[in-house]
RNA sequence: GGGGCCAUAGCUCAGUUGGGAGAGCGCAACACUGGCAGUGUUGAGGUCGGCGGUUCGAACCCGCCUGGCUCCA
């Protein structure tokens, strides 16, 4: 094809575009690598894949070696937060997204600059035709080899080339490592748009768009920051999809171009959005990428680390929904449209789809709720601002209790002009987070202690309950000391230990430590840098440095201790079985009496759910198999497909603990021999820690059937005091409440009736006061509601009137005063009903035509009705 | 582990100086209609999550508990 054919002869989509780039560099010799998931596999200071190197790191850092020399990706890549890319500019600039794809080639030592340039510069502009006078490149100012390839060998307009001497143009990854300087490749979008060429003062400017960059790493950088040559120096380029397919879609916009289209015409649709322009759908159609493959690649929203910010995406998404008037969640039916868009590049999508979709729903439907109570507190606090700022404790309050994310708040403040106090909620959240600290307080051995000098401790605890060993150290009140003689809480460091030291969630071994007569009772074990501490009191006699002791560990709390621990392993591999493959242990604790359980996962289990857990693990117990545990290297562990926990960090010998027909994971702690030691197994607590993570409780063994009995009697005590059995004990109780609920009934409506009886009669006893009948009575055993009724039904009867009907009950007067609607305007009810009280003793009010008043003196309370009518005489 | 918010009719929710438990939808009966849909009339349906406290009086204020949500650690 000809550099010069125009660009509007033909139409490439994104998908074309990023079969050509891949074929293209196959053909001279790269392998098409997949796109690795945008969890990184082992570089933990990455929060996600943000470029086409990130999985070839090791190997340009020598560390891994691949089967090719030269590979080319479309990587999936997402850069949310951090200051390259703030996620309350995407949707609102024509190159900020959450999610892009980087087209990049690779050499791993094998071709370099003259090739990479050619490659990048072929490419670009007879492969798909870039008008070469459009074309603007910068080398790196002191890369003489780069620009002379650029200027002799390519044959570049030498007005078009521009040194740069920033760190923009040399890239490192990090103090120390591969580094090398960049060629980068610009396009001219032309006049019409502002801006300058690269390294001018107008260069940020939207006309010339980066478009490609070539890193030639080509030293390594020590530690002295001396840069040395590499032997086999190696080349990574990375050129974004969208700002190309913009390109050759002669578009300015990302957005507009077919990828983006199709899925902002779908976001229209389902939102109900016509005006194509709207920001709120470049929003949406920008966040289902991130979002459906953030899931595809294991992330489930949660609060914190890369759940947070996958939820705080698809909440944006979800909120510009809404902002369009779409009130139902919509976001997880874009998943079919991103499918047939990027599902061919990207299998595991199509493969994944119906989790992704039922993923992204049920944190909309979370989202929903929150999102509309969050919305109408902040609009209420909008309405009530004085100045133009939104305070930092109301974006607190909405962040902290609802849920609500401080970008949105950023977001709805933008729209209406209005000014955050981001300082200030960041004040509120470090008293949060100081408020937190200070209240969750460690257990006794929160110091560290320099015990430097002191070997590690050896354990025995896995094979034996006791041992003789040595005393290495003692320390009270923080200080070493030779001789324990005292009952003062102290540590005991020996050589060897049967005792367990709390770690992985198991709790330390409680037990003895005897000399002769002495004893030491250890109450917790904990462990610092493989040392292990006996923390208890001495309870008789005096231990020294040097002592040959015997240690023993409570044998029967150890025991309940295995018991628990080993139905955790269970439970978990339950929970994956049943719940799914999300279940992540977010959190362990075993002690003697239960085992607590945190995980991630989506909604509380349902009765059914915790039924069929209960179930297997119990079935797994009668299956009485043998448990095992086989030390290895972390390699070798990883092939038995063991489960290690995400986070936790592991030596290089771990120990693989298989218990039951199927679970296998790492752990360091001490388990049953045979699954039927637990002998039964019951979940007591099913409950909720924070958005997404789900906690159980559990108790087994002799605890657990403790709690059976104790149940079963319940239950029979229950059925005997309601003279049913068992089996209708149900039944039983709802029938009783029935019939108590009837006759509660019934006797209301019979008080009623005889009020309304005694009222009838009391017609005749009304006073009349200038033109006013005025009615006074007490009614014996009348209730709050039948004196109500009853002054209404007075009322009703005597047309032009004030009734006042009162009961004494228990040495408290009920008071209730009516007047007629028309003499409201005379004398309000509420005053004289206060009149009254307050010779009882008592208080009231009420709205004028009645009220209600009380007083705890029933022998004023003739008196005082006496006096209603002379009073009201005098007050109309 | 420490905070915050929420719980009112079958459903969605309203209910402020503490003073008569409400609306819409749904449900039932009746009327108009050949029938359905529809319309109208009438009605049933509530331990205001539970327990305790303050008060003459609590859905409302206070404390504890249960459940759900949420933030921090």
């Amino acid at each position: 094809m000809s550099p010069n054919v125009s660009r509007r002869q033909y139409m490439i989509t994104s998908a074309e575009l990023r079969n050509k780039f891949l074929n293209y560099f196959e053909g001279h010799g790269h392998s098409i690598v997949p796109s690795s998931p945008l969890v990184p596999g082992n570089d933990p200071t990455l929060l996600f894949t943000n470029a086409g190197m990130v999985q070839f790191k090791d190997v340009f850092l020598g560390t891994d070696k691949r089967s090719y020399s030269k590979a080319t990706t479309s990587q999936r890549c997402v850069r949310a937060g951090g200051k390259h890319n703030d996620l309350e500019n995407v949707g609102y600039t024509a190159r900020h997204h959450t999610f892009f794809e980087m087209l990049g080639n690779f050499s791993f030592g094998d071709y370099f600059k003259e090739q990479a340039i050619f490659y990048a510069w072929d490419f670009l502009t007879e492969v798909i035709g870039l008008p070469v006078d459009k074309l603007w490149v910068t080398v790196y100012s002191e890369d003489d080899e780069a620009a002379d390839i650029w200027l002799n060998k390519i044959g570049i307009d030498p007005a078009k080339l521009t040194r740069i001497s920033t760190s923009d143009n040399f890239w490192s990854m990090g103090d120390t490592g591969p580094c090398g300087p960049c060629s980068e490749i610009f396009y001219d979008h032309g006049p019409e748009i502002e801006g300058g060429p690269p390294g001018t003062p107008e260069e940020d400017g939207d006309r010339y768009i980066e478009i490609w960059n070539l890193v030639f790493m080509q030293y390594n950088r020590d530690e002295q920051g001396t840069l040395n040559p590499l032997p086999k120096p190696s080349v990574d380029t990375g050129m974004g999809l969208e700002r190309l397919a913009a390109i050759l879609q002669d578009v300015h916009n990302n957005y507009d171009i077919d990828l983006f289209q199709t899925l902002i015409k779908s976001a229209g649709q389902l939102t109900g959005m016509n005006d194509l322009e709207n920001k709120s759908l470049r929003v949406i159609a920008d966040h289902i990428r991130s979002c459906a493959f953030l899931v595809v690649d294991g992330v489930l929203p949660s609060n914190e680390g890369k759940g947070y910010v996958l939820r705080r995406i698809i909440r944006r998404a979800a909120r510009h929904g809404h902002q369009l008037g779409c009130k139902t969640p919509f976001f997880h039916k874009l998943v079919a449209t991103l499918d047939q868009l990027m599902g061919e590049a990207y299998p595991e999508l199509t493969q994944c789809r119906d989790r992704v979709v039922k993923v992204l729903q049920k944190e909309e439907e979370r989202f929903a709720e929150t999102l509309e109570l969050g919305m109408g507190i902040l609009e209420q606090s909008i309405s009530e601002l004085s100045s133009n700022t939104i305070s930092g404790p109301v974006i607190f309050k909405l962040y902290d209790t609802f849920g609500f994310p401080v970008d949105l708040t950023a977001d709805v403040a933008r729209e209406r002009g209005l000014e955050i106090d981001l300082a200030g909620f960041e004040a509120e959240m470090e008293a949060q987070k100081t408020r937190a600290r200070a209240s969750s307080q460690f257990g006794v051995v929160s110091k560290k202690f320099n015990l430097d000098g002191y070997i590690a401790t050896k354990f025995l605890g896995y094979d034996h309950n006791s041992t003789a060993a040595k005393v290495i150290a003692i320390l009270q009140n923080d200080t070493l000391i030779n001789t324990l003689d005292n009952d003062d809480q102290s540590i005991v460091v020996l050589d060897q230990t049967p005792f367990y030291a709390e770690s992985g969630g198991q709790v330390g071994d409680t037990g003895a430590l005897t000399i002769g007569d002495s004893l030491f009772e250890v109450s917790d074990t904990q462990k610092q840098s493989g040392v292990y501490l006996h923390v208890g009191q001495l309870r008789g006699g005096r231990i020294s440095v040097g002592d040959s002791i015997q240690a023993e560990i409570d044998v029967e709390y150890r025991q309940a201790v295995r018991l628990n621990h080993s139905s955790t392993h269970l439970m978990h591999e339950a929970l994956r079985k049943i719940l799914g493959e999300h279940v992540q242990q977010k959190g362990s604790l075993v002690d003697a009496e239960k085992l607590r359980f945190d995980f991630s996962h989506y909604q509380p289990l349902t009765k059914d759910e915790i039924t069929q857990i209960e179930t297997w693990v119990n079935d797994q117990i009668r299956l009485n198999v043998p448990t095992s545990s086989q030390l290895m290297n972390m390699d070798e562990a990883k092939q038995t497909g063991a489960m290690a926990l995400f986070g936790e960090k592991y030596g290089d010998i771990v120990r693989v603990l298989s218990i039951g027909s199927d679970s296998v994971e790492l752990c360091g702690g001490t388990h049953v021999q045979r699954t039927g030691d637990i002998g039964l197994f019951k979940m007591t607590l099913e409950t909720g820690t924070a958005s997404g993570v789900r906690r159980i409780e559990a108790v087994t063994g002799h605890d657990a059937v403790q709690r059976f009995i104790n149940s079963e009697s319940k239950i029979d005590s229950a059925a005997q005091a309601l003279k049913s059995n068992r089996d209708d004990l149900v039944d039983r109780i709802q029938q009783l409440q029935a019939s108590l609920r009837l006759q509660e009934k019934e006797l209301a409506a019979l008080k009623s009736k005889m009020a309304s009886q005694a009222g009838g009669d009391l017609v005749s006893q009304a006073l009349a006061v200038k033109g006013i009948k005025v009615l006074t009575a007490v009614i014996e055993d009348a209730d709050l509601k039948t004196l109500r009724d009853t002054v209404d039904q007075l009322k009703n009867k005597l047309v032009a009137a004030v009734v006042v009907l009162a009961s004494s009950q228990d040495g408290k007067v009920n008071i209730i005063a009516g007047v007629t609607q028309s003499e409201t305007s005379l004398i309000r009810a509420g005053d004289i009903a206060k009149f009254v009280a307050e010779q009882c003793g008592g208080k009231g009010g009420g709205r004028p035509d009645m009220a209600q008043a009380g007083g705890t003196q029933p022998e004023n309370l003739e008196k005082a009705l006496t006096s209603v009518a002379p009073w009201i005489e005098s007050q109309i």
